[in-house]
DNA sequence: GAACCGATTGCCT
DNA sequence: GGCAATCGGTTCG
């Protein structure tokens, strides 16, 4: 049984790649009416500001973006292709934009409910990406700017889909980075990170190791 | 308001 | 490997 207790807010109050990295072998962990579920992060992204033109902050504060300038250890949920919520932790201290993606998990618990969610068998692509964690998870944007970090009084009153939150986890033998999944605009900065060793990626990695 | 685009996935050939 | 599905956000007129 991995731990539950969720990351403090320190942890995400800080440098975006840092975020990144530091996440994989992390557990993320959502509970819904219909049952919790949790799995081990094994790939992520780190998407910065106004420098970053991949970024959704890249053209400044949005009513989209507008999160990602806030606190740290929130969710930022949106819905790519009109079809699929990616989830996002928020970072960087309050005013600085800051978002990590989280990309592919390792499924640990409640995986009847993923796989009932996901509409398939329980395969290694469960979670293999950030559409299908998304999926499998239940989230949806309802879920954007839930807190991450121990549940606040004012969310408990104002949110009732479900909860999310990443407990810490060992960081894998190995971490390797490279180019960010999808994106064209900047492709060379090494802003993925995943655990080579895992059978769960959304995609191969064949860069660096950190 | 209209047009275009996208941090994806699954199904088709 | 190609491509449709599908819709909120952003930009432009």
């Amino acid at each position: 049984m991995p731990p539950r207790r969720p990351l403090a807010q320190g942890f995400y109050a800080r440098d975006t790649v840092a975020v990144a990295r530091d996440l994989l072998g992390c557990t993320l962990w959502t509970q819904t009416p219909g049952g919790v579920c949790a799995g081990r992060i094994v790939e992520t992204e780190a998407y910065l500001d106004h420098r970053d033109p991949a970024s959704h902050a890249a053209r400044g504060r949005t009513p989209r973006s507008a999160i990602m300038f806030g606190p740290p250890g929130v969710a930022y949920v949106y819905l790519i292709y009109g079809m699929h919520h990616c989830l996002n932790a928020v970072t960087e201290c309050d005013g600085q934009a800051g978002a990590v993606l989280i990309r592919a998990l390792e499924p640990l618990i409640g995986l009847d409910l993923m796989v009932q969610r996901r509409k398939t068998g329980p395969e290694r692509s469960l979670c293999a990406g950030p559409g299908r964690l998304g999926r499998a998870l239940g989230i949806d944007l309802d879920w954007n700017g839930q807190p991450l970090t121990a549940s606040s009084r004012k969310s408990a009153n104002n949110f009732t889909p479900g909860r999310v939150w990443i407990a810490a986890g060992p960081a894998p033998a190995r971490v390797v980075t490279g180019p960010r999944v999808g994106i064209r605009r900047a492709a060379s900065e090494p802003h993925r990170f995943c655990d080579p060793d895992s059978a769960c990626l959304s995609k191969p990695p064949h860069f660096g190791r950190l």
